[in-house]
DNA sequence: CCGTCGATTGAAACGTGTTTCATTTTCGCC
DNA sequence: GGCGAAAATGAAACACGTTTCAATCGACGG
């Protein structure tokens, strides 16, 4: 009956999965993310789903990947403008933070998972974090940086993953109630200013 | 039997759960906090705990008050020394990040509970950075910032924001695996002298 | 001393993440 | 077309967070 072969077969269950975790997630959140109900949508049985993720936080930081995925695409094709790099980074955490909000369920959802700790996830959630860092650099050098690329200058490490953490704090912070997006967008404005040099040299670069 | 009136009698209710609490996650982490055990341990009813505490990551955010409250005691005694804001900034970080490296189990389960995104938990998580940001001021000034003074400059709630999400940031990557001890005090060096102005300007003050 | 009322208790029940397992289906291969 | 292995299924069971509730306790005013 099926044509696929069976790497394809699996790979489209669980997208199917993945789909139904986020269609879930988008509706009621974390808990609304119940299994049994991701399996039925996905049209599995509860042990196949077991069989490709471990746990739901797995479920979740594997729509985090996809969603990360997806903020790559949307950057690639319109890069941040911006006259200067300050411009520009402010821009892509602009992009990136309203891409998250609008649909703060599943946003909320996949930040527990990824902030859950679980040594599990500890590789998805590490490559989640690279990829920011790489759209920070990008948008630092006005240039996009592609997965393969490992020749960042000592201050694009830096810069990177500083922008990088405050976001992602941010961003664990909006999900529990402690940030807008307005505080959450202006908080990055005076972040990035602050760590490409002081409020005087706004045209370094 | 009882000599102490109401309040104390809950408040010692309470303290003793929280205690409870702490053993297990010390010893356990998250999952082994088991609400029964609990409140087996503390010597009381599961419905009185959950009278005081509406779920388990109420509970480990109580813990995390306290201890924040003993970091905050131990700062002030002995505030971290430096010959300049830089070396005490650093200094700070390095307490901090010992302080909670040295009960491993309770910090990743307290931290969890903290990135939740429980929004009834609010309150208690924003209590918990302002009084980090509090400490960070502090070692910037060279002089402790008692809870009550709000007369933070800009640049000291910018650098206290910044460093406190950076850091927490941090905490939260080494729950999950992704840092050690020493990437964490290595970022935050690097941090602290990225905000503070750049490598040149080491004796600025 | 009694009655009242809120707090506590003990125990049961419920929902859901996770595990287990016997059975069935699917797939590559001969 | 049939075989053996790997995967999927369906259903049950388990663990634990959370809720519920009737019974009991303890303090306090009258």
């Amino acid at each position: 009956m099926s044509a696929a072969p069976v790497e394809h077969e699996m790979e489209e269950r669980a997208r199917r999965i993945v789909e139904a975790v986020i269609e879930l997630a988008e509706q009621g959140g974390f808990e609304a993310v119940r299994l049994r109900d991701v399996a039925a949508h996905a049209g599995v049985a509860l042990g196949t789903l077991y069989r490709r993720f471990r746990s739901k936080e797995e479920l979740l930081v594997a729509a985090l990947e996809l969603d990360t995925r997806a903020l790559e695409e949307r950057v690639r094709l319109r890069p941040p403008k911006g006259r200067d790099a300050a411009e520009r980074l402010v821009h892509f955490f602009v992009i990136a933070t309203r891409g998250m909000l609008k649909r703060p369920n599943l946003s909320r959802a996949m930040l527990k998972a990824a902030a859950s700790g679980e040594p599990a996830l500890a590789q998805k959630v590490g490559d989640f974090h690279a990829s920011v860092q790489r759209m920070v650099v990008g948008a630092l050098r006005g240039v996009p940086v592609d997965a393969g690329d490992a020749s960042l200058t000592e201050r694009e490490r830096l810069l990177g993953d500083v922008l990088n953490h405050i976001w992602f704090a941010l961003m664990v912070g909006w999900s529990g109630g402690l940030h807008t997006q307005t505080t959450i967008q202006e908080k990055m404005h005076d972040a990035v200013e602050l760590v490409l040099g002081g409020a005087d040299e706004i045209d370094r670069e």
